[in-house]
DNA sequence: TGTACATCAGTGAACGCGCGTTCACTGATGTAC
DNA sequence: TGTACATCAGTGAACGCGCGTTCACTGATGTAC
């Protein structure tokens, strides 16, 4: 609850849409469920009356998809970002994993509510874009050859490797979890090293020796490992 | 909506406990969500004013937990049977994996409920449970020589993988997804070559020769195999 | 065999709450003449 | 420079709903004498 707001001059209305949003995201991460999450809230944070809202949203339901797609805006540019300077594509590609994971537990609410509960609009565009992220850097795993096989069909199972992690230590909170940051690691070492070898073993598995070598490569650039110090 | 229940002779009076669970079971899978579920339209698919419901159950908050966990005996009562012919614990672990997926995808309002989001009483009570049995599942294949570590840290990662699966297909069923089936089988191999190569190579990789027995070993082992016409 | 009575299994009506949303309105600001 | 007016950014009060839950009651059943 908030003294009440100055009025805006003409012109200026649509400032009071930003501090909304603001307001709403705050509340939403306080109160940790759309449910917890009412208009006379926001309204009232913002220092404004509960129809006020509605002069720039919709309804609830828009309200509650432009707080949560605001924060995902985010993830793809830290993703980018944290991505940028690597050269070495599985690198690249456990990064991803990394920032993805991260990123979920800083915002376990909005990583719930897009990713963790069905809803019936559109959904699934979070997920659509995030997954794409994911795709290019699996595709360029296998062009490099460190990788076989359909790069979305592999994405599918390294993305629900690092979502169950982190959805698991999201909705189970008194589980007696090791360290966060390490058990994402640790996850992302195990899903690197099954897709590298279920990618290369359909059939027969390859000649030894290119098996060894092929894994020495891989294990390099696992997460945890300093490539000057091996 | 149903006709009005006749009433129970003295001391059969438990039999309603029973089929207010069933309705309330019934409609939670109907209305998708526990928001959905309300006191009345239990009490009147059984036949029963509203007040009744409140002779078994304290309030909504204790029938929810009662149908939520009632399923949940039946994924123990599954993974048991299914586990009892098999003797090679790698399989076994497999088939726990299997078993855990399509319990879940069978059951996805009440795995959702239970496992995707977070809750003050004793919520981890059935997360814990199946916890055990994958953790003496990944202990056996520890003891064989198949998987090495700790079998708790083992564990989650292999829950984690099989959990992250079937949470996303429930969670974004618009997403254009391939054979469920498929992909449960495809993220426990994975998952599978992940551990055991994980746990296998902390350091250093071990002797060539030895991996690649071990992992021809894995191989036989894994889902969609018949062992019979490897 | 008949009757008073305790008990069990419910009923009926209502309380009180908080929510999303609507609708007619108001008052300050800038602009045209 | 002064004044009428349109517009923009809100306000205040209320509607209507559905929910979980409570509380005083009722009426059939079995039992004791």
């Amino acid at each position: 609850v908030q003294t009440r707001r100055v009025r805006a001059r003409p012109g200026e209305g649509a400032r009071l849409r930003a501090d909304i949003l603001t307001a709403a995201e705050q509340l939403l991460v306080e109160g940790g469920t759309v449910e917890a999450l009412t208009m006379r809230a926001i309204a009232g944070r913002v220092g404004v009356t509960t129809p006020s809202v509605y002069l720039h949203f919709a309804d609830k339901q828009a309200l509650v998809r432009a707080v949560c797609l605001r924060v995902w805006d985010d993830l793809h540019a830290r993703m980018q970002e944290s991505v940028a300077g690597i050269t070495d594509p599985f690198r690249a590609l456990g990064q991803c994993g990394r920032v993805y994971a991260h990123f979920a537990l800083d915002h376990p609410v909005q990583y719930r509510e897009l990713m963790m509960r069905p809803g019936p609009d559109g959904r699934p565009a979070a997920a659509e874009r995030s997954f794409r992220y994911f795709v290019d850097a699996v595709a360029r795993c296998v062009s490099a050859g460190l990788l076989r096989g359909d790069p979305r069909e592999l994405t599918l199972s390294l993305w629900s490797a690092v979502h169950g992690c982190v959805s698991l230590l999201i909705a189970q909170p008194d589980f007696p979890w090791p360290d966060p940051d390490r058990l994402v690691d640790e996850t992302i070492r195990l899903a690197g090293y099954g897709a590298a070898l279920a990618s290369r073993m359909p059939g027969a598995p390859p000649p030894t020796d290119r098996l060894a070598t092929a894994l020495d490569e891989l294990t390099a650039r696992m997460p945890g490992r300093d490539p000057a110090n091996p």
